[in-house]
RNA sequence: GGAGAGAUAGCGAAGUGGUCAUAACGGGGCUGACUCGAAAUCAGUUUGUGCUAACGCACACGAGGGUUCGAAUCCCUCUCUCUCCGCCA
């Protein structure tokens, strides 16, 4: 959510940073502008009633207790009431105008990028060099298949397409990839926190998928309590509400969280060619990382994560690239987003493996997440930021196809060796 | 799943229709006094949100609704917690 006493401040500079992100809200902005000067409207002409209500009200055990007759009153009150009762009503339906406009609007991009689409993301930098192959190297459906490391068929049998199968030594390597992420994360301090899988409502409002993109994720309902419940689409969905409606101190801060879930995703729209196997599915495993920080760190603590993920991805030996990603293509709720791409050699080019990401106050705001200040003892809104570290999904295949043999066996990065217990994945 | 009890400030807790929500009382935190320092003692201070240029004003007693001139208090619905029983990895 945004700052409605910047929009207020500056509707023009709102608008224009928003069509940065291809949104055109010149339309809501004037909507929430004119509902803002009504509600204050509303505000003050109930607050005067209010408190001649409440003078008058002291009144009453007063003249009771001297003896002398109230229905005069009573009749004031009854009058009072009736009015403060009536602008109540138009103040609620004004309140739930503006906080439906509001929610709708996405985050600010940051001024520093460029307006537009992914024809516009800037590579910032690359680490080592593309795989290449004296051989014909085969695609990780293939690879996986033949070594018996994913079983699609199966995943669709059981749950219908978009679901495969871990198995045997996929399933220890898939396990060991997890280790290596999460372990990593605890050496540097994480604490690891293991959410529900199902979310309530409010998680999504807080995280910013609900109300708009609610399409994307699976809801639950359960037939004997009406209570809806929705399969968790990344675990930020659960971190970032994890201290909703709460006030921390600044000592509590940063939080440095992250956590393993499965991740859930209907990817209504069909699947590009290119995307086939394991890239994309309705289930995949993912380790996410996520900060609370303070307004003024959260800079350091984007690049912080950023580094990590970069890491992650250079402990496995995989050339990447780390890319700077233009306002449109930064997912709504984020002022700036990083992604770090790898390559797949079956796939040509670059696919995103990590997604780092600074929300500001954005989700601070929807979910009421503040932190008292030590010597003014104000409230003021935390930072949040989330990132990959990292979704296995694109980093099996992109493991298997760039570390094949020509015997079609797998050589296992040194990093994972210890989980896995051995350096080759042979038939 | 059954039965019962509860939800008031960071914590414990009083308050059963107006004058104890400027939330008693207790304890905790912070500041000051005393002290070489500490403990003890004494004094002060300590919720959030909205509106306002400001003084201030309004709202919030788990959430939502109702009754009433007026609700923490009465009624309804929901959520959560605790105790006992049942079931259970």
């Amino acid at each position: 959510m945004l700052d409605i006493r910047y929009i207020k401040e500056k509707p023009d500079e709102v608008i224009a940073r928003l069509a940065k992100k291809g949104k055109d809200a010149k339309e809501e902005i004037g909507q929430i502008l004119e509902l803002d000067v009504k509600r204050r409207d509303l505000i003050r002409a109930t607050e005067d009633i209010k408190a001649e209500q409440n003078r008058t009200n002291k009144l009453i055990p007063q003249y009771k207790k001297e003896g002398k007759d109230v229905s005069a009153i009573f009749a004031q009150m009854k009058e009072l009431s009736a009015k403060t009762k009536e602008i109540d009503e138009q103040l609620k339906e004004v309140d739930t105008q503006i906080t439906s406009l509001m929610l709708g609007l996405p985050n600010l991009p940051d001024e520093d990028l460029l307006p537009g689409g992914k024809e516009n993301n800037q590579p910032l930098r690359y680490f080592g060099e593309p795989k290449t192959f004296d051989f014909e190297p085969k695609n990780h459906v293939d690879l996986c298949t033949d070594l018996g490391l994913i079983d699609y068929d199966r995943g669709t049998k059981l749950s219908g397409s978009g679901f495969w199968i871990y198995r045997g030594m996929g399933a220890r390597l898939e396990w060991a990839l997890l280790n290596y992420f999460i372990d990593t994360h605890l050496a540097d301090g994480y604490e690891l926190i293991l959410p529900p899988h199902m979310l309530e409502y409010e998680c999504g409002v807080t995280a910013g998928q609900f109300p708009k993109f609610a399409d994307e994720v699976y809801k639950i309902e359960n037939p004997t309590d009406n209570r809806s419940r929705y399969m968790l689409p990344t675990a930020e969905a659960a971190l970032a509400s994890l201290y909703r409606n709460e006030i921390l101190t600044e000592a509590d801060l940063p939080k440095k969280l992250v956590s393993y879930t499965p991740c859930f995703r209907r990817e209504a729209g069909s699947y590009r060619s290119d995307e086939r196997g394991m890239v994309r599915g309705h289930q995949f495993n993912k380790v996410e990382m996520f900060q609370y920080t303070l307004p003024e760190k959260s800079d350091e603590a984007f690049d912080e994560l950023v580094m990590k993920a970069e890491n992650l991805v250079k402990g496995l030996g995989f050339h990447f690239r780390t890319v700077k990603l233009a306002a449109e293509d930064c997912s709504a709720s984020m002022a700036r987003t990083y992604d770090i791409e790898i390559n797949i050699p079956s796939m040509n080019g670059y696919k995103e493996v990590s997604s780092v990401s600074n929300a500001r106050d954005y989700q601070a705001r929807r979910g009421m997440i503040r932190v008292k200040r030590e010597g003014s003892g104000k409230t003021e809104f935390v930072h949040t930021l989330n990132g990959s570290g990292l979704a296995t999904s694109r980093i099996l295949p992109a493991l298997v196809e760039q570390n094949q043999l020509a015997d079609g066996s797998v050589v296992v990065p040194e990093v994972l060796r210890k989980y896995l217990g051995t350096d080759v994945i042979r038939k």
